[in-house]
DNA sequence: TATGAATGAGCTTTCATTCAT
DNA sequence: AATGAATGAAAGCTCATTCAT
């Protein structure tokens, strides 16, 4: 889990001696998303406050100016973290909207995928870390972010209750309520511990909705 | 603007200079409660590390220093304010455990005595700072008040699982749900918006356990 | 001239106890004195970036972080050496205006303020130091500044030409070569030396205006 | 973009692999010469500090380490650069010692060759960068030209009060104010512009000395 | 009790320089 | 001959904390 992680990565097969660009670039990426995921596993862990650039090199093995060939500064990093988080939710999002069905099964699986991303560590990042840290524009661009998943699970609820399938209640706490106990998981979820994403996934798809769902 | 700022707030008609020693320590805890509200609130909304002392001291209108007169460290502050949190915790959550009913009607009494604390400013310190600030005895001190918290619902909702007040479930990930949604509102609440403590508390009472609730 | 260099300047007599406000004051503003007359020298003997607030800050037998108690930024303190360097030109320069006299007579008394100006330690650093280093809004002040000295010798000469105290000649190139000759001063000259400030004002009065006063 | 910058210059078509030694040189020598150009141009608009490595790479469209094959160091840059503007200056005088007449026509004839070296790059950088920049040695070798120029002066005007073609003065403080006007060329300079070096050093000829000249 | 001043420890960032390839 | 990557050494700045008054 130390250095070096992308090598299990890169084919194990003998590479090619004879691509050295597409070598060095290669390796560039992947030394980038070393640090990448590093630094987001230590943000994580420690807070971003109290991760310093020298503990993050330290664990890379590298040294604290090196880092700063992959990215221009501790904020960049940040910025980059929360991009990707973000990218892993729309990843996951995604295809449910075009997917049918009727407002609860909608939300239902709003939540397996939210889930499905909030257990990877881009993915909690943009819950647990604080987005004050980001500059006014990187901010901006997280909390529309933020908003507009909010926004998904407040339509869905509306969507249900229009055809009948979840019951009357306020749609802007419901949404509220499901969005803590998705964004709770955050702290306390264990990567590789006895409850993996699926099976909290599909628990809360039940359990956040029992209370939705018409009978 | 500089200097003699508490000089308002003490009468301005001569006090009589054999000022009772009662009165004495009154004043000083006044101050340092003034200290605390306002260390609490700029904790929250800039977080603790952008939160530097000499900013809460100009806030109070005195220096840096003076606030050494009543903490002895900027983690001594931290700490005090996650003791009133916990604090006004217990204080709500006090009388539950004497009042009967079933298991689910002490769920929602928990909820509701959960969201009182939560959306006060102490309350809200605990579960939006990050306990990782404290030393390592605090952070344990709160990490069992927290745990306890955990353990109330989990407790409530097997007891109501017993009674048949509550339908089937695990009462861990249960609770996990019901946590999260309350600590959220720590995320979104605003004192003196629209939705006011007792709404939420209500609401949420009935919300997160309509799916438990047995039918 | 290393460390407290004001205690010259601070009565040598007893000095009541009871002015403490006024004492801090003044104290404070003698100490901020300091580090900018220190600063000064050592820009000028060294160089801007050569000289580090650790070396400015060991001279004065204090430490880095005690500067910020006077000045907010290294550039700061730079910007202030400016500031009083272009006083030093200004009162030197103020009386010359109002006096009478032919063109001729004006340049002379300008060239004999300059060099008492660019003889002290700030004047000089206005014309030695590299204004790049100045943000754009000061170096932009600073340049304004020396242009309206260029302005000044150039508008003299003109006058002297018209009152025929001065020969026919290309005023711009001729202000040019004065304010040469007097901003390099600050090359070679030595206080203390042999070659007094005064000296060398009246023989540059002489010197620089021999091919320009008609004959 | 990135790399091979520099085949655009090498002949695109197949070079003879036999390529001649001298021509080698020759190629090696002009990149050699193109970083010094560059080089000097930016010190002498940016500051030797302000001015990396990087940006001078950049600006050649090479990388920094490349420059490393011509330069031992950044130090050695500004060693040349010095080196050439000194050779500069020594070019321009040299004919003059030979050349007869009076003391004050070589004074003019120096003047006439300073400016002509003074409005060059390599020439300007001699007196307008900081020779602090440079080793012990460096600096003692660049100051020792300096002093000789000065000298220079000071002789021919020594040589003219002798021979009656300078009225009387002090050769010290006439050699600075000369030296001066001189120097500050290279502040106001504009290759370009309106003021040619040849009228510039014909102008200076006549104006920087018409004080001395005995009538 | 309160203040101005000072400090130590630490952090991010920059940059000339080196090295394996 | 040239590159990408890495490094060591430093610099400016911040801030909790202490101390004399």
């Amino acid at each position: 889990m130390r250095g070096r992680p992308k090598s299990v990565e890169t084919p194990p097969v003998i590479a090619p001696p004879w691509v050295p660009f597409e070598d060095r670039r290669r390796a560039r990426d992947e030394k980038r998303d070393a640090v990448l995921r590093m630094a987001v596993k230590m943000f994580l862990t420690e807070g971003y406050h109290r991760t310093t650039l020298n503990e993050v090199a330290a664990r890379l093995n590298i040294t604290k100016p090196a880092l700063y060939n992959y990215f221009r500064s501790k904020d960049e990093i940040l910025v980059e973290c929360y991009r990707i988080g973000q990218e892993t939710y729309e990843a996951n999002i995604e295809g449910i909207e075009r997917q049918g069905g009727s407002g609860l099964a909608k939300v239902r699986a709003l939540i397996r995928a939210y889930v499905r991303a909030i257990t990877t560590d881009f993915g909690m990042c943009v819950t647990r870390l604080d987005d004050r840290e980001l500059s006014t524009e990187a901010r901006a661009s997280v909390r529309r972010a933020k908003r507009s998943y909010d926004t998904a699970f407040r339509t869905r609820i509306e969507e249900g209750m229009a055809d009948g399938s979840i019951m009357p209640c306020d749609p802007k706490l419901a949404a509220f309520a499901i969005a803590g106990s998705l964004n709770w998981i955050g702290h306390w979820y264990e990567p590789g511990g006895e409850l993996s994403a699926e099976t909290i996934g599909e628990e809360f798809a039940i359990r956040l909705t029992g209370g939705l769902a018409a009978k």
